[in-house]
DNA sequence: CGCCCATTTGACAGCTTTCAAATCGCGTGG
DNA sequence: CCACGCGATTTGAAAGCTGTCAAATGGGCG
């Protein structure tokens, strides 16, 4: 059963919502395609009329949107088993691209058959709500990160956030982990430019605050770079109830 | 039918997916309470355990976060009708809080209730899903809007995005309507301060984009702000599929 | 070895903030 | 009816964080 591409979702929606059985049965039932994205190849695109939604199997991807002045803002960062795109299933339109970061498997699943799913399980509709609110709640942070606070705060935080979902989703630890993005997606992630990312991530190290050697990241204390990026754990809501 | 407090709620939910009349009923029926809440006052507060949620009778009201150098993030704007914290339905503690712009009246709803309800009626757990979904989708412009554009745009933006919600919502026309907000409100929803929202309020107006008398706000020419607003309507999906 | 992308560095400009202080609007009380 | 008080708006001058525009450096890969 741990062949087939759509675990990731169970361990996934598991962590969302109490399932049994038959929700996970149900699940393992969906139509779903496996297909490989290269890095930079666009998984959706603003504008897009969705007809199914996107599971991460393996790699990376981040969901963006361009302003006017053609400057990119990047609304968040994915990693494996995480629902891209959910938003699909039931709103029209996208109102916003996700591409891949790195190589990317990604599971696409009809939005008709997502909706069938949610209609016929509660358990597994109420899981995947709770994933939007949790989305949902990640967004609001990214709010105060880019509109708050200094540079130095918002690049910290990212990188302990994105710690922080690598180490839950068992993708490594968060004191040390292999970041997949530019100086410049982070910098269109905390609305900087790349210039003064550069800047800032210097003056973390010289701080003393992480290590760099290439894209990798090390933080020698985890508690003094959490308090420097001003990270409050709780929007992550990592307290879920087990499904009471 | 129309003396519940409740009814603004079906009215939403049935613009976010098509509704019988069982799950009218059974909206009607759920426990709540009825609050007047004055000016200032909170809602609810961060880090609350969450024991119900409210839906936006009259009155105005926001959501905000406060960061650790005291500065607070506006993270939304709301009216009558809206579901407030949706989340605290689901989620266990609030990550942030909700407080009363102008006097409110709130009806509060048992979170056990709402889940409940959802568990039981699956058009009203995707109406509620896609409620959560659109106020993902603005709080990700708002990302962008913090983010990406210049004091003047990311103030045209807030100004066509409140009088779009307003007209939409029933309780105005977007080219002529009271903002409920100070500028130092609208300093905390765009990132920037009072001083210089106040600067940028008054250049827009000699630019012709907007005349002000007092709170009120008119818009000569609609499609001219837009444009200076970088304000493209997709992302409030005002095209849902009408529950097809 | 050469190309290309990412990172780093420099100098300078500029949008926005900071810190006061003045003005305005308006409800309250004399 | 007018003075008072207080929050909101407006205005000024100066500082500063971050952006801009190049250009140099570094590292991986064909």
């Amino acid at each position: 059963m741990s062949a087939s591409p759509l675990t990731p979702m169970i361990h996934k929606l598991e962590r969302r919502a109490r399932l049994d059985d038959r929700d996970r049965k149900a699940i393992l039932a969906l139509p779903h395609t496996l297909r490989l994205i290269e890095t930079g190849a666009y998984i959706v695109r603003e504008g897009d009329r969705a007809e199914r939604s996107c599971l991460l199997s393996s790699g990376f991807a981040y969901r963006h949107k361009i302003v006017r002045t053609g400057d990119r803002q990047i609304l968040s960062f994915h990693m494996r088993g995480d629902l891209v795109d959910l938003q699909n299933s039931l709103l029209r339109t996208a109102d916003h691209s996700v591409q891949a970061l790195t190589q990317v498997e990604a599971t696409f699943m009809p939005r008709e058959a997502l909706k069938e799913l949610a209609r016929n399980y509660p358990a597994i509709a109420e899981a995947m709500w709770i994933d939007t609110l949790l989305d949902g709640a990640i967004f609001r942070e990214w709010i105060a990160n880019v509109g708050r606070r200094n540079a130095r705060t918002r690049i910290s935080h990212l990188l302990c956030e994105f710690a922080m979902r690598l180490e839950e989703a068992g993708l490594g630890e968060r004191t040390s982990y292999l970041l997949p993005m530019t100086q410049e997606h982070i910098a269109d992630a905390t609305g900087l430019t790349s210039v003064h990312v550069n800047r800032s991530l210097m003056v973390l190290e010289t701080d003393g605050l992480i290590k760099r050697e290439k894209r990798f990241v090390s933080i020698p204390d985890w508690r003094k770079l959490q308090k420097a990026a001003d990270f409050q754990t709780g929007y992550l809501h990592l307290d879920l109830e087990d499904a009471a």
